[in-house]
DNA sequence: AAAAAAC
């Protein structure tokens, strides 16, 4: 199957090829014949399994029988309406759209708030078919009747699970209003609630349901792995994870659950030497753009990020998302990493997982279906005070990670990803009264690609009883870091 | 429970 098969035009198959694809990823495969036939769509698919391009590329292909060269704004009005839940997204939805469009004659631009509105208001003014906003910023223009939605004739609802979330829901039906009621409309979710479905029912006709992987479910290309540890010694363990040079976490995108915790971590971070930035919806948008981009383009190591980043955001081939603190829904922690593992790349997501967030743990392991590997990093543990920590690091020096007596090398690249899949299924865990007591090292399966899923947890008693208050912590024989989940394959900066 | 989104 190639992109040209799908029936897209020359001028489209071009800035396709000039962006470095060839075959369509399976949604796009799905998708875009559908939406060519004019069909309106209930689209789900895992993260970064090429979504965007799946409507993009025949949202153009559909617009351009009637694509003006002119200069007129009169012949640009707007005939393509994508909405989005964050700013962030909305500009990388747009980025997509102009690469795309580079060879035919549309115009696009991105509405959104936070930034003047001088700068839209005249690009709308220019004339302007495809129009990517956030929903606040677009009811605005349409109150300052500075963009009229009477000649819309595509409707794309991106990530409509999140905006169900954060309320957008009034303002959604709002747009809706305005919009012509003959229109192909497109909605995008990677859940299907009762309420997604509600909504779905109300602005789509006849839908195709285009479903591509297992409601949420995770990438194969994900290696999940929890590092018990109390929430007094987190950021010590993170930044030391993060200082661990080559044996430690490369370009890091880390998660917390709150405004506040996000700029105070970032903060730490930086006193640790870290190159790190923030960003979160308290900041300005100035600040939020100069901190993502900053995080792309590798000028900072680390970012530190609420949920405004947890989903759609695709940074190129991210190779570390941490979850500092454990989200409060499990759907959020499958957004949450699926910034990593994407377009066919491994990834890794470590969860700094505290005894008080044991239930959350248990909530995500049920909505994905398997437990995730637990390791105790020597030095830190459920337990761990603060003191305990400062008394560990002034007896020993961080143990370097290597080849284990038997044989397991942390730092065996893996051979390919297709080795990864049968091992992204780990054993469930050993109950307790089955445990052994000390590591069985004669019993331990050591998968091709050097991953162990059949040790034991590195602490004595499960992750649900974690141990009486006081107790020293057992320290793991097999000190390691987590670069050992992307096979020594990645390097740290 | 917090996050996001308009001024």
């Amino acid at each position: 199957m190639s992109f040209a098969e799908l029936g897209l035009s020359p001028e489209l198959l071009r800035a396709v090829t000039e962006a470095g694809y060839t075959e369509p990823t399976p949604i796009q495969a799905q998708a875009i014949p559908v939406i060519l036939a004019g069909k309106d769509i209930m689209g789900g698919a895992q993260t970064g399994t090429g979504k965007t391009a799946g409507f993009t590329l025949p949202l153009l292909q559909r617009l351009l029988p009637y694509a003006s060269a002119s200069t007129s704004p009169a012949k640009h009005p707007v005939r393509a309406l994508i909405i989005a839940p964050t700013r962030e997204l909305a500009v990388q939805v747009h980025q997509s759209v102009v690469t795309y469009s580079k060879y035919v004659p549309l115009r696009s631009t991105c509405i959104y708030g936070g930034v003047d509105m001088k700068a839209q208001v005249a690009e709308l003014k220019r004339g302007i078919e495809i129009v990517v906003a956030t929903p606040g910023r677009l009811l605005d223009h349409v109150e300052q009747k500075t963009i009229l939605l009477q000649n819309v004739e595509f409707l794309i609802l991106d990530e409509a699970d999140r905006m169900l979330d954060m309320g957008f829901i009034p303002d959604i039906r709002r747009i809706l209003n305005l919009l012509p009621a003959q229109r192909q409309s497109l909605l995008f979710s990677a859940t299907f609630s009762d309420e997604i479905k509600k909504l779905a029912d109300s602005m789509l006709r006849a839908p195709q349901l285009i479903e591509v992987a297992r409601r949420n479910a995770v990438s194969e290309n994900i290696r999940h792995l929890v590092h018990p540890v109390s929430s007094h010694v987190k950021r010590d363990l993170l930044a030391d994870l993060l200082n661990a040079g080559a044996d430690g976490l490369g370009q890091t995108l880390v998660f917390v659950n709150t405004k506040f915790g996000c700029a105070r971590l970032a903060l730490h971070l930086k006193k640790e030497g870290i190159s790190a930035d923030a960003i979160h919806g308290d900041k300005s948008q100035l600040e939020r753009s100069a901190a993502l981009e900053a995080f792309k383009s590798g000028a900072i190591r680390v970012l530190v990020a609420t949920d405004v980043a947890a989903r759609g955001l695709d940074v190129d081939d991210l190779p570390y998302v941490v979850n500092f603190e454990i989200p409060g829904t499990p759907e959020d922690y499958v957004h949450r990493i699926g910034r990593t593992g994407r377009a066919g790349k491994l990834g890794a997501a470590v969860s700094l997982v505290a005894p008080e967030e044991n239930y959350k743990l248990a909530a995500i392991e049920k909505l994905i279906k398997f437990k995730i590997p637990q390791e105790l990093v020597t030095g830190y543990g459920p337990e761990t005070s603060v003191d305990d920590l400062r008394r560990f690091r002034n007896t020993h020096n961080r143990p370097k990670r290597q080849v284990d007596a038997d044989g397991f090398d942390f730092n065996r690249p893996y051979a390919s990803a297709d080795e990864l899949k049968p091992a992204a299924r780990p054993q469930s865990r050993p109950s307790q009264s089955s445990r052994p007591p000390a590591r069985p090292a004669a019993k331990r399966q050591i998968a091709a690609d050097g991953f162990d899923f059949s040790a034991p947890y590195a602490s004595n008693k499960a992750p649900e009883a974690p141990k009486a208050a006081g107790e020293t912590p057992t320290e793991s024989k097999r000190p390691r870091t987590t670069a050992f989940l992307l096979g020594g394959a990645r390097k740290a900066d």
